[in-house]
DNA sequence: GCATGAATATGAAAATTCTGGTGGTAGAGG
DNA sequence: CCTCTACCACCAGAATTTTCATATTCATGC
């Protein structure tokens, strides 16, 4: 999941930068208007956060051009708690929700949690390599075999999958798997890695959770299998 | 947890007072504008839920008198994806949240537990009889004896202390403690509510888990206790 | 009152998840 | 090259949660 933030505000951006990212997003920042639209057209992000208040193009231009370029991606628009005219504005720039600053970390990622759901991102079966995660049943099949995975197992492997290749520290996966206020310990993910591994292997994948120390965890299909 | 909710609409309005019982709220409805600000207006709620589009009082008119009132209920106002006019209203009448019809029930949930947390309806412990429940530590205590309940067993607990006497149905416990969206059968909370009663005897309270046939569980205090 | 069936309670095993510890390993710094 | 340390893998046991089977209770009609 791409996120792509336009805040001209730097110590509000890279922390909104850093949250996103420890909730498992990759995330890019535009410090302002102009370049977030040129990111933003690139229509490579599954959400746009904008300010609304920044210098020369503010957020709701952007929306507006991004929406007259006829690319659907959800926006979420940060605005302060200010005048009339402003938020006006704002409801026929095409943004898909408002914020208030100052709004805390549960309510930003509940937001996009929602936008991104309602977004309907939908997909039933994740693949990788020569192998796929059905998401119905949490059931992994590679070839004629298959294994089921619990419920626990199951939410890691899919925020494995979605991510492909990119890397996800552990810390980034206890607060998406976990939760990001539940008190579980890396050694939660290691476990869990483990009992992956152990799965992917009976079923002869050629999938393999690479370990990068320090850095966490990501797959990899392995060509020698 | 007390939501009132004000719809013209029957069918829409039945509809959520299901699906909000369901999930463990007490809920009541007025049909028109004018009886839902009376109720309103008693105070006894932790939300209203209006619509925007009633004949007579409109909802973001009910939010004014609401609001003139000094009340600080929380507002979700119910949108129809409709004209300017409309909304510029809204933003001045006091309503928290918008919630654009037609929306699905995990965003209408969603919505209302954030309002909920965000009102910062905060307490440490919940007592009753002669027992109390740490919420933070999750910790039974009962005089001079204590008992630690686990995850689960915690999550029961607080949802049947804070409905206190208020029967809640098997249903109701699962869709709030195993989620809406789980699989968990009725049976997982008759042997938690086992588990329960046998934790509160262990620590010699006066709190009883009574069951109702067909109805569900609720709480008593044993006088001959 | 008694038989019946549905609802609830309970016991015990199975499955899952969590915890803490041990040992191995890669990489940094000497 | 060696040591030291932080990090990771793995294991075994504990705790929790789920599952299933069986027992008990209760309302109801007969």
């Amino acid at each position: 999941m791409k996120i792509l933030v336009v805040e001209d505000e730097k110590l509000l951006a890279d922390s909104l930068k850093s949250l996103l990212e420890k909730n498992g997003f990759e995330v890019e920042v535009a410090y302002d208007g102009e370049t977030g639209e040129e990111y933003a057209e690139l229509g490579v992000y599954d959400l746009l956060i904008l300010d609304v208040m920044m210098p020369g193009l503010n957020g709701y231009q952007v929306a507006r051009q991004v929406r007259s370029k006829h690319l659907a991606t959800p926006i979420l628009m940060l605005t302060a708690k200010s005048g009339l005219e402003d938020r006006i504005e704002g409801l026929n720039s095409g943004a898909d929700y408002y914020l208030t600053k100052p709004f805390n970390s549960r309510e930003l990622l509940a937001c996009i949690n929602a936008l991104l759901r309602r977004q309907g991102n939908q997909v039933d079966e994740l693949v990788y390599g020569n192998t796929s995660l059905d998401l119905s049943s949490g059931i992994l099949v590679c070839g004629e075999k298959s294994v089921r995975l619990s419920a626990r197992e199951f939410d890691v492997m899919r925020f494995l999958l979605q991510s492909k290749e990119r890397n996800l520290s552990k810390e980034t996966i206890l607060s998406r798997v976990w939760g990001y206020d539940s008190n579980a310990v890396e050694n939660h993910v290691e476990v869990y890695v483990g009992f992956l591994r152990k799965k992917l292997k009976s079923i002869g994948s050629n999938v393999k959770i690479e370990s990068i120390r320090r850095l966490g965890y990501h797959l990899e299909v392995d060509e020698t299998c």
